[in-house]
DNA sequence: AGGATGGCTATACTAAAGGATAGTTACTGA
DNA sequence: TCAGTAACTATCCTTTAGTATAGCCATCCT
């Protein structure tokens, strides 16, 4: 099995490179950044596996990966990221990556997930993607405490009159919150900001 | 490594028990139901991992998982299914399952998956679990299309008027499909049908 | 032909949402 | 202590949503 490893880091590339490398039959090549990525794909013939890191040098985002994907053949591409998101896993599924991989994962399931690439499956540790639920609320400071309640409120089809009720709130107030709160959130109406809450996770 | 499969179709059963044993140093015990499994749990230790058909004779849905996790000492119990959805998957893996294993997945990947179970991974087939996004819309049949189309509008936060503009009707008409398209999710709102739609994976 | 059904429209009404302005309380930081 | 700010409330008003009832028209079914 032929495998590709881009990264600018040395010592998380070749570390990674040779933990792959103990797999029976597997054949890593190295590369620092996009382009010579690139160039070894195209020098060496589509690979079984590439696997880019989502920040290093010639990626924009997921430019790189679309690039990647055109010179292998559209084999397997997956990437690897130590910082970036659920929503960026999520978008370069969404772009045709053969998986994502954040640098927190055990070097075992590394070894799983690479063969699982290589065989043409998609892969997304459940437990990263999880996330989701507690991370990543922009909300969590742009909105107050009360605006986060009636936004919950809100989600539940609640009416004002009911979200005050249950917080203890004259109605008013609570039109008030729905106000600012859907402004904040560029959101038209209420039905408008329960869904930005929604898409984002925040529900 | 230990691995019992549970399933009560034998044909299904033998052979995919036999392909999991060519993976070297596996064992694998077979059981026909719950009650044989639990009981061999119970008997030999621990496995390092345990697959249980969904649909197998005393699972009673999710409480078979839980016993089972509880028999094996909170090791790694992983769900397969034929039949099963995305929704149940989901709830599967909520409960605790160390995965979700559908029958139509190839027989490669089932054994990456196994070894990624076993190594305390999550598993679920990324492309299963997608299908969210086509399939199980009962909206298809439960709404009409005029319904459909109005409650696309809902979800993006639009006043009745504006939908009416948009699909070329009279405002009272935008309302009497709010009307009965809450009715047919039960939601008690415009912003509430929207939410049921977002979160069936409708929008 | 008759009847059921689905989609559309009209009128009329009540309830709720949305917006503006002004004022109270309480807490915080210079 | 004073200014600023966040949370809350009040009053007033306009717009929109939601409900009900009734009628029109085309289609599909038997």
């Amino acid at each position: 099995m032929k495998v590709l490893i881009a990264d600018d880091h040395d010592l998380v590339r070749d570390t990674i490179a040779a933990y792959i490398q103990t797999d029976e039959g597997t054949t890593v090549s190295p590369a620092a950044n996009l382009q010579d990525a690139i160039a070894l794909i195209s020098q060496d013939g589509p690979f079984d596996l590439v696997l880019l890191d989502f920040d290093m040098p010639g990626m924009n985002g997921l430019a790189g990966l679309a690039k990647a994907l055109e010179a292998n053949d559209n084999k397997p591409v997956g990437i690897i990221s130590g910082t970036a998101s659920v929503s960026v896993a999520e978008a370069a599924l969404e772009a045709g990556a053969a998986g994502f991989l954040p640098k927190t994962m055990s070097a075992k399931s590394l070894l799983n997930a690479v063969r699982f690439m290589a065989a043409g499956e998609t892969f997304a540790p459940v437990s990263f993607m999880a996330q989701r639920n507690e991370a990543e609320h922009e909300f969590d400071t742009l909105l107050s405490s009360r605006e986060k309640e009636v936004l919950v409120g809100l989600s539940k089809g609640q009416a004002n009159k009911e979200i005050a009720r249950d917080l203890d709130l004259r109605e008013v107030t609570v039109k008030l919150h729905v106000k600012t709160l859907s402004k904040k959130l560029n959101a038209r109406n209420r039905t408008h900001a329960a869904m930005i809450a929604k898409e984002s996770g925040f529900i």
